[in-house]
DNA sequence: ACTACGGTATTCCCTTTTGGAATAGAACCG
DNA sequence: CGGTTCTATTCCAAAAGGGAATACCGTAGT
């Protein structure tokens, strides 16, 4: 069972050792469990590359439903603690990459602020699970019907690699020298690079090459590595810009109508538990 | 993961003794198990009373999830070992109430007879998991489209309760007496008692009162207990009705135009595997 | 070519969990 | 009121799970 948690984890951040952090474990217990898995069904799911643990064709068809099954799991437990909700709890649904990036490395604050308040993380998509759930994180433009919406964070896209990448093929003064490099992308939201050659003025935007990944922490990943250059919320790779893992060659990116927000159900009546969370996300938002 | 398994199997069942045997378990686990699963979701899922466990609210809710999220994973198994399919494998899709009262007891002979051969069950219903299966079991009328199908059994179908029940109400000498009993149905196959009450030209039949089962192990288990009157495919209580347990009053009964059947693609090469399960099932049913 | 680095696999060892046998207790039935 | 048929609990052995340390392997940069 963790087995599978385990799993997904190593999908998504593409390393053993990085999925070890996301689920609380060792890298060498996350190395095991998925040997485990990999017995049981006779199949090896995942190449072993120095780089990290790159799906087969039978571990993406195997994610894929294994996702399917922990949402719905999810659901379950959703639904059934939605029946004994207690004013103090909370329910979130939120996005993975949000809660790697933003959410959790701060959220222990708020627990240490409200111990009393039970909050309960929900990450994978099923139909009711939005539902039951008191606060959602989203990405897009901020309208959702009956939902009222707050805006976070992910406005602000940069264009992103690491500098050897960046100097190897002659460095990137304009918009147009982009063209020359292999861009990152991401299945679900493949609008950004159409987004990026628009504010700039490109018309038809061709790369190079085009490498797309299931996830977004793989783009960030994949950017961290050298391995192209990727458009991200500046938010979610401060840290890299910092340290100067990443560049932001020019200072080039855009003005994305698409961004993260919460959102609570308009009709339903805010219990305090919600509220307090509420607040202090937006207090976060602000001052980082 | 387990616990999860052992759920089902006490939905199943409505006994903690009788999962016991199907997840191949003790009495005591399958105990612990519940209650495991019951303070990590903080709710009561079975109502505990003197004749087995009754599912309550909160546990029909999550039932009805695990079963989606169980089907999800055993599809994904089958997707993966589909892709290695060796010819000496069989991917079987098994109706639940035939595996546990008719296929199970006598699938450790075909073990012996070929135990070259990798048989691989299967029991949840998921859209791919029919396509991906080499064969398997239905209940209707014997027409599947793009499906070869061979009769199992089951058109013998016998009114069944216990010697006690039906003395005490005075006793079952045509099918009209039924009307003064309580009768057991399932809810997915509703039909049975309009079918029983044509048969025996009963016109509206309007029982005394209805109890309407999720599974039909249910339905034969609340029949075994006394609780009323059941249409049970007369092969499937066979055991019960020599050793008197129950009871066929007066001989009652009919043929039913759905009855349970196996059925392999007919676009498909037979693979020696599926050939030799084949075979020995279609002897089996022959001569019991 | 060599080293530093970032990754995975493996070994050893301890802790926790799981599962079975036996037993106790509760409800129903005749 | 015994007998039967359930569930809950206790005790104990076995197995799985998980962490720390270490070996190993491929790549990138000098």
């Amino acid at each position: 069972m963790t087995a599978l948690r385990v799993l997904l984890a190593i999908a998504e951040h593409g390393t053993a050792s990085g999925a070890a952090e996301a689920v609380n474990l060792t890298q060498s217990a996350v190395s095991k469990h998925l040997r485990g898995l990999e017995e049981s069904l006779g199949v090896a799911l995942f190449a072993r590359g120095s780089r990290g643990l790159v799906p087969t064709e039978a571990g993406r068809i195997y994610v894929k439903h294994v996702r399917l099954a922990l949402a719905e799991l999810e659901a379950a437990a959703a639904h059934i603690s939605a029946l004994k909700a207690s004013p103090w709890s909370v329910r979130l649904h939120v996005l993975p990459i949000i809660g790697d990036r933003w959410l959790l490395p701060r959220f222990s604050r708020f627990a240490e602020l409200h111990p009393e308040i039970d909050v309960q993380f929900t990450t994978f998509v099923t139909a009711d699970t939005a539902e039951t759930a008191d606060g959602v994180f989203r990405f897009g433009e901020g309208q959702w019907a009956g939902q009222c919406a707050d805006y976070l964070f992910g406005r602000d896209v940069a264009l992103v690699g690491t500098a050897a990448l960046v100097s190897r093929l002659g460095g990137i003064q304009t918009a147009e020298d982009v063209r020359r490099y292999t861009v990152l992308d991401h299945f679900q939201t493949p609008l950004r690079w159409s987004e990026f050659a628009a504010a700039h003025g490109l018309g038809e935007f061709k790369p190079n090459h085009t490498i797309r990944f299931g996830f977004y922490s793989l783009v960030i990943r994949a950017a961290i590595s050298g391995q192209g250059l990727a458009l991200v919320p500046r938010r979610l790779v401060q840290d890299e810009l910092e340290s100067g893992r990443l560049i932001n060659p020019a200072g080039l990116g855009f003005q994305s109508r698409n961004a993260y927000w919460f959102t609570i159900p308009e009709d339903r009546p805010v219990r305090p538990g919600l509220a307090a969370f509420h607040k202090w996300l937006l207090a976060e938002v602000q001052a980082p």
